[in-house]
DNA sequence: ACAGTATTTTGGTCTTACCATTATACAGGT
DNA sequence: ACCTGTATAATGGTAAGACCAAAATACTGT
């Protein structure tokens, strides 16, 4: 009789702990013991909590702190994150990278967002969502002479208007594809062209959606986005006069 | 001199070796030293090439793991995920539990994806994709009595309409929003009352796309989404006659 | 040549130790 | 009494070594 029953009665199931640990996390927050801003137990009482090891609990910290959905601190603590700007960054810039993802599908992702969210933005934002769209136009005005600064207030206010359609899922796709965008679009804002037209779009965008022209405010958004497009596509295609390391085959 | 500027410009953790990890990662994406399905080395030897230890090397690597990046055996090895059918699974899920997200914000970000896809699907389905999507009506009509088996096509169906669109990026997203509506669906699908109407609402939709009437497809998939989220808001208010945990406020 | 077994490879976890950073408590000077 | 600087403790970050479990491979006997 070699029968041997190893795997019968386990105690504990010790693989796939990491998965087992991000399981009771969510728990944790679906029964609202945990929250945005809350202070996680410090690792060597957590770890004990739930019979594991420092070593392995880490692992599944780490790995939450990757994504951006807590944030730990050396000598303070470890928290859930209060916002999550960043949470599908690493892995929409893994799927790009995995897929080859070329930079036309993302100007079309964001398209289909943002033509999107636009038309709830004009039925649903608030007066406060209206003064940050407008203030991030004005700052795109003064910053005509700083690309970096140009940029910041451009994205910015995209995001604004992102955000005015009260979809946070969406806002938040949508900002990670901009942001991978905006990678993209630092190589060639040097010699941008347009930087005046596409104050003009921001500033008929703003006016539609403050008049709640739902329609009219995608159409321009459309219009705009496609402006955008193509002026990357024509930067991207020109030679540039310092082409750093464009080597060829 | 008691100068020290230790909180003036950091506004980003400082990188831990996690982080490098998974940047070198990705530079190997990049370079196309790695690609979808490439094995990695053992762990062993990886932890030596990079100077680091093997539980530093793993956290980082259990960190993609989670993420559905990479897929690690034991014997065999740990390799490139070839689909990422997940990818934005665990972030979206966080997102919606810290967040409270609630279900209609999730239908209405499901709206704004796919209606956005199925635009570009009726321009560039290809008689592939067609036959795929007509398979799964098919299969829907031969589930009308297999709640499971029929929600499996129902979702089978959107997918490849979303496929069809041929962008990776947007099909992504709209695959991990639909997971989640799923999961919400499963608790009021055995009453669902309009299976065969969705039927209906399928196979015109399907015709359109098949004619490239790319707007008339648009508005028949934004009524019979607008008519699956009332359907499952009645289901949901409606008292159910085993409803676990309802919970009146 | 085949089947079954033994060995090796490889990922998964634990224990222990030490380092770095931050917060807190304490002592000293003003 | 208040502020300041320092010492201590708390907490996250990394490393090393060992052992376990599963899978693939090599080996051996028939």
């Amino acid at each position: 009789m070699s029968i041997h029953f190893s795997r019968s009665l386990a105690p504990i199931d010790r693989s796939g702990i990491t998965e087992l640990v991000v399981q009771r996390i969510k728990e944790l927050l679906q029964q609202g013991e945990l929250k945005a801003g809350s202070r996680l137990p410090p690792e060597r009482e957590l770890a004990e909590m739930l019979s594991i090891s420092r070593p392995s609990l880490r692992t599944a910290l780490k790995a939450l702190s990757l994504m951006g959905i807590i944030r730990a601190k050396p000598g303070a603590g470890t928290y859930i994150a209060q916002s999550l700007p960043e949470i599908f960054a690493e892995p929409m810039e893994f799927m790009t990278l995995i897929h080859k993802t070329a930079t036309p599908e993302l100007f079309e992702a964001r398209r289909i967002i943002e033509t999107g969210l636009v038309e709830l933005a004009a039925e649903r934002a608030t007066p406060e969502h209206l003064k940050v769209i407008a203030a991030e136009i004005e700052g795109m005005r003064k910053a005509l002479n700083d690309p970096e600064k140009y940029l910041k207030h451009d994205v910015a206010f995209h995001q604004a208007l992102a955000e005015a359609a009260g979809n946070k899922v969406m806002s938040g796709v949508m900002s990670t594809v901009a942001a991978l965008l905006l990678q993209v679009r630092r190589e060639t804002i040097a010699r941008a062209s347009g930087k005046k037209d596409a104050i003009q779009w921001h500033e008929q965008i703003y006016q539609a959606v403050k008049n709640g022209e739902a329609r009219r405010a995608k159409e321009l958004l459309t219009a705009h986005l496609v402006a955008a497009e193509n002026s990357w596509e024509k930067d991207f295609n020109s030679p540039a006069k310092k082409s750093k390391k464009l080597h060829g085959k």
